[in-house]
DNA sequence: GTCGGTTCTTGATGCGCGTCAAGGCCCAGC
DNA sequence: GCTGGGCCTTGACGCGCATCAAGAACCGAC
């Protein structure tokens, strides 16, 4: 029998549950993408470090409460069940990443699913109003970590608006291996830690559609992978002359790859 | 002879050109939704009070500056070239939104435009270097502003992937009623300060198709038109039982406006 | 008022992508 | 090894939107 790309990937059941809370010492020492090093300790002293496996879904509390999350290893995704039935995925959150349920628009079927096993680190800034130095430095991170999150979506905005099917998946596996994969000259290797329908679901594609896309990038040569869950980005100055945007994924997300 | 819709419109020249200074007092008394009372002294105090006309671009300043600005009156829109010819608009602002160069993704050709006069404070948070308190209450302002205009940019992002062109349109008529217009009931009535192509270039929708839909949404009820810049939507509650997203945008929006 | 330019509308046509359907690949379980 | 069930790929086909083109409506200048 054939199940035809069940609806979310049939693992629903494993979905549901919060995330496993882990004593904080263990992440204590982990180094993590943030600028400012005081953030890292104001992180491991007020904050409660988590575990999330794979395809879990992160319970985020209820409507405003004022909890935020910091990702530290892995990788985050927001999606939304549009009342239909199709899935959409709307953003993507790497390592240094904060969010919380003010950043998300208060659309039915929201949530933040883990795309492999992640650590992330829970605080309620609330827990910082003794000292008001660490409150102030952790409103200054907030500032600049929303900017950019904002910054990036507003990229995908573009990207989404502008590029064609083939362009955009280009660009995103770009993103993807600057974000997490390896470089070497002008060669860039990752994981592909999203399924092909997820990756369609955050390019607005078909499933269908994202592996012809997929087909026409190897032939051409642009893009190689090895077995179904890594890519290899041939030649980044090539991609970034072709799609144009891909200068700005560059400046994002390179640069926080290197530092990262 | 027929131009047939020349590139961004033709106005090219008027667009240039940094905003008019003027004085500060003229805005001093002048209300604006911040939450915060405070917000409004420390802006009116240490900020630089501007005014755009419309189709103004509004130049801001070099790439990573801290300059900041905010939206009193008026509507701005975020814009930008795709390298190739088409134009597209990647975010719409609101009075009393902020913006900064931080929140923009470094794509070539972006830039702010003034949909209709308008009326901003520009500031520099080192100018608060001297007040740490006034420092820090902008920071909690900034935090909660950005993390507003990332979940209208996430509900876009939504809006764009998963609704119908025809839905897409309604959606965005509804947002705009919502926040610039004036509602009486279930019916909501307000300028179109964009123009056919603009509406287009924000929905990622070709111009003609988008004309074709404004003619099937009046012909089957869900908005009416009065001239060319004024829309009217018929029936808030039967659109947000067509199109689900409608209710995150009364959400978002509707209150916004309530308030503002 | 008339005129010129822009913006909007509407039609004909073609292509891209979504959809449905059938198979192939890959991996886990036995 | 084999078998079954997710995933992924690939084909056929239809619809929706972009494109091209022409004309209508609107608006300001004079």
């Amino acid at each position: 029998m054939k199940t035809q790309r069940a609806k979310p990937s049939g693992s629903a059941v494993a979905l549901t549950g919060t995330a496993t809370v882990r004593s904080i010492d263990s992440y204590a020492s982990t180094a993590f993408p943030v600028s400012d090093g005081d953030m890292e300790v104001i992180f491991a002293t007020h904050g409660v470090a988590m575990r999330a496996r794979r395809r879990q879904r992160l319970v985020m509390g209820s409507k405003r409460s004022d909890v935020i999350y910091l990702l530290k290893t892995g990788l985050l995704v927001l999606s939304a069940i549009g009342s239909g039935d199709r899935r959409q995925l709307l953003a993507i959150l790497y390592p240094g990443d904060v969010f919380s349920m003010a950043l998300v628009p208060p659309i039915d079927g929201v949530s933040v699913v883990a795309m492999t096993d992640c650590e992330l680190v829970r605080l309620r800034p609330s827990a910082l109003d003794d000292s008001p130095r660490e409150l102030r430095e952790l409103d200054a991170f907030m500032v600049q970590r929303t900017a950019e999150l904002h910054a990036r979506s507003i990229l995908h905005i573009a990207r989404l608006a502008s590029l064609s099917s083939e362009s955009r998946v280009a660009a995103f596996i770009l993103e993807l291996a600057l974000r997490t994969g390896q470089v070497s000259n002008d060669t860039v290797a990752c994981d592909l830690p999203l399924s092909r329908s997820d990756i369609a679901d955050y390019l607005s594609l078909n499933a269908d559609t994202l592996s012809r896309i997929m087909t026409r990038l190897k032939s051409r040569g642009a893009v190689a992978t090895v077995g179904r869950s890594r890519a290899i980005v041939k030649s980044v100055k090539r991609l970034s002359k072709e799609v144009p945007i891909c200068a700005a994924t560059l400046a994002l997300h390179g640069q926080a790859a290197a530092s990262g």
